[in-house]
DNA sequence: TGGGCAATACTCCTGTTAGGAGTAACCAAC
DNA sequence: GTTGGTTACTCCTAACAGGAGTATTGCCCA
C-alpha cells in the first residue's frame, strides 16, 4: 500500500473520492460531521493533508476563482483511488480512547472517598451533556432534514451515529454501575469485606449478562 | 494551576504520589495498567515527562544505583503535590476516541455493500479480541492475584476495569444493531423506503431504552 | 458611499506526541 | 567466556494540537 501516506490523509483520500474539495471546505465541513466524533483530528491538519497528497501524487489540485477570491480545489486521482481501496481492505489500527475525568479517578490516591465522588459526579455530568449533544445532532437525521445525497450514505451515517451512541449509552450505565460500585464499597467495614466486594464485582463483569451481539461473538 | 504541565505530566505526577518512581520502573508498569488504556502514551514520553517535571521544579530526582546499573529516581515534592490537587480539582478534557474501522466504514464510498459487511464484519472481530484480552486482564482481579496494596486502590480498579468494560460491551452490541441495520436496509427496495427506514432508526435511537444510570442523568 | 464586521482562505508557531529503533552496559544462564 | 535478554535510557522524523495570526473579500447598514 502506500507506505507514505498516514491515517489521516487516506481519509481525506476517502472525503475526496466522493467530490473535489477546498482544503476550507473540508475545515467546515469537519465542524459538524461525525467523522470529527471518530477521527479527530485539528483543522490544520486538514490542509496540511491534501497538499501532501498533491506533492505525493495521489491527488491533483487547481485553482478556482470565486468572486475575486481564489482557492485551491483538489480532487482524487487513479492513484489515490488505489491506495484509499488498498487501505479499506488491510487491517485497522484498534479502538482507542482517552478520558481525563476517568484517568483523574484512576489516580485518585491523593484524595479521600469525597475526591471519588467528585469525580464520579463529573463523569456522570459529562456524559448527560455529550448525550444532550448528540440528541441534538441526531435530530436532523430523525426529521430528515439532513441533505445526505444519497440512502446509502444515509445508512453509513445511520451506523456510524449508532456506535457513538452505544459508547454514550455505555458511559451513562457505567456511572449507576459505579454509584452501585461506591455505595457498596462504602458500606463495608473491614479491608477483607472490601477485598472480597471487589472480587464479586470482577466476577460479575466476567460473566455478567452476554450483550446482544450477532452470531459467534 | 501549573499552567507549563500537560495531562501526561500531571498523570506521571499522580504515579509519583504513590511512591518513587525510576522512568524504566514506569514504562514497565504501563505495559499492564490500565491507565494505558485510558491515557496512551508511547513510552518515550514516560523518560521525558519525569525529566520535566524535575526541571520545572515539581519533582526531585536521585541517582540510585542497582548493582553495577546506576538508575534515575523520580520523586513527588510539595510543589508537585500541590499541583496535582488542584489539576484534580479542575474540569476535564472530554472523552475522546479515535477507530480506524469505524472510519473506513465511514468513507466506505468506494465500496459497495459487500465493503460495508467486510467492515461490519472487522469491526465486530475487534469487540471480540479485545474482549477476549479484557477477560484474560480482569482474571487476576476476580482470583485476587493482583497485588493492590489496599483495598481503595483495588475499588478505583474496578470502576477503571468496569468503565472499559462497559465500553467494550457497547462495541459489541453495536455489531448486533448494526447487522440489523444493514439487514433491514438491505431488504428495502426504494430509495424512498430507505430512507423512511433510516429515519425510523434514528427515531429509536434518540427514544430507546434509557441506559440504566442514576438519578437526574 | 464608506465603514465595520464576519467570512473566507489560508499560514504560522511552539511544543507534544508516536513509534519504535538504536545504543550500550549489565546480568544470568549455559 | 559467550550469548542472549534485560535494563535504562536517547534519538529521530514527521504527525499532531491548538489555536492565533494574517490579509483580502464581501455584505450589510447607516
Amino acid at each position: 500500500m502506500a507506505q507514505d501516506l498516514k491515517t489521516t490523509e487516506l481519509a481525506i483520500l476517502g472525503l475526496l473520492a466522493r467530490r473535489p474539495w477546498s482544503a476550507y471546505e473540508l475545515t467546515q465541513y469537519m465542524r459538524t460531521s461525525n467523522i470529527r466524533a471518530i477521527w479527530p483530528r485539528a483543522e490544520s491538519r486538514l490542509y496540511e493533508a491534501p497538499k501532501k497528497l498533491a506533492r505525493l501524487g495521489y491527488a491533483s489540485t487547481e485553482i478556482a476563482t470565486v468572486g475575486k477570491r481564489s482557492r485551491t480545489i483538489y480532487s482524487i486521482n487513479q492513484k489515490g483511488l488505489e491506495a484509499l481501496t488498498t487501505w479499506m481492505g488491510e487491517d485497522s489500527r484498534p479502538f482507542g480512547f482517552e478520558y481525563e475525568a476517568l484517568l483523574k479517578l484512576a489516580l485518585g490516591d491523593v484524595g479521600d472517598s469525597r475526591h471519588r465522588l467528585s469525580q464520579l459526579a463529573t463523569l456522570e455530568r459529562q456524559s448527560d451533556e455529550d448525550w444532550a449533544t448528540l440528541a441534538a445532532f441526531f435530530q436532523q437525521f430523525a426529521s430528515g432534514e439532513s441533505e445526505e445525497p444519497s440512502a446509502d450514505r444515509q445508512v453509513q451515517n445511520l451506523l456510524v451515529n449508532s456506535f457513538i451512541r452505544e459508547l454514550l449509552d455505555a458511559r451513562r450505565r457505567w456511572s449507576g454501575v459505579a454509584a452501585a460500585i461506591n455505595a457498596e464499597y462504602s458500606a463495608c467495614t473491614t479491608e477483607a469485606e472490601k477485598s472480597a466486594m471487589v472480587r464479586r464485582f470482577y466476577a460479575a463483569l466476567l460473566h455478567g449478562d452476554a450483550p446482544q451481539g450477532d452470531g459467534d461473538g
